[in-house]
DNA sequence: CGCAAATAGTTAATATATACATAATTAATA
DNA sequence: TATTAATTATGTATATATTAACTATTTGCG
């Protein structure tokens, strides 16, 4: 019916397309894929974080994020511990290494991105952050993540 | 540094995580995936296509497309033919299941995508679309798909 | 004409996403 | 307290993404 390369998931993946690749070659530059340079990120404001937190902050699935710590603690750059408080939970922390690392990584990534809001312009950078606020707000109750179950009423988060 | 949670990549796909999930249930009810639903999207559009201007259209990388057009195929939904012209290119087509499978799909699609609109409010709406416009389009040169390739000068394209 | 370079599609290897299902543990309630 | 419900992490199967490399054609040009 309507333009489909104009539909807003084509224009939301579009603009992922421009902006993504960037920034993983410098995460690969490290050898770090984009999701495990999410939870280092995230690491590094605050270690030792509970797996479902990391899971919220970096947008990512529980059941992918078993997978991408698991790599993560192969490397040696993060390890796991089992809350003793409530033992469902699993702490997950920085390496010396995987602490050393935001050193290494975060100049770039914070280089590239100031370039590119200057690309893209201050003024237009800003409206597009508060459009897309606006459509993340908007999301229906009971519509949102899936790394929090939706069970009674509620609403949730999202991810990717 | 900044809040990495307001970041534009994590904005957008906060975005497309309250976007797409009420579109992939509705893809879902008629057994196809996002991605399955798209290239069928783009043929009933325009029937017959090289796979190469399929995943421009799409948005998916060559590579996948392989995957998911044999999985269409398997299903009885599309059918490729060699170009005779260009004995490189094939042709993606319909089948009448495929064909037939638009009436059935896109009614829900479209009143979903309409909901989501009113819900955003059409001049938000607006405002986001043409913002993630002027985002594509500061893509610097021979910055863009992993479909298109990159040549000459260097960098390297991305995808979704 | 002849061949290097470009194109279209594909394959391969690894990492994630998606949707379900399950184990372990804790919270809630009759 | 005995059950039941909810939560956290993980396992599983299938589908995609990402990157690099490879095959078959075709094109550009000396």
């Amino acid at each position: 019916m309507n333009d489909f390369s104009q539909s807003l998931p084509l224009m939301l993946y579009r603009a992922l397309d421009v902006v993504m690749p960037e920034f993983r070659k410098i995460f690969a530059e490290h050898g770090l894929t984009e999701q495990q340079w999410r939870i280092l990120r995230v690491l590094w404001e605050e270690d030792k974080q509970p797996l479902l937190i990391v899971a919220e902050k970096t947008l990512l699935p529980s059941p992918s994020l078993v997978g991408i710590v698991d790599r993560l603690e192969r490397d040696g750059l993060v390890m796991r511990r089992r809350s003793q408080a409530d033992r469902r939970v699993v702490f997950v922390s920085l390496t010396k290494a995987g602490a050393g690392l935001e050193e290494a990584v975060s100049p770039a990534v914070d280089a590239a991105y100031a370039a590119l809001i200057k690309r893209v312009g201050s003024r237009k950078w800003h409206v597009l952050l508060t459009s897309l606020n606006a459509l993340a707000d908007s999301a229906p109750a009971g519509e949102t993540k899936k790394t929090t179950k939706v069970t009674a009423n509620k609403s949730n988060p999202g991810r990717q």
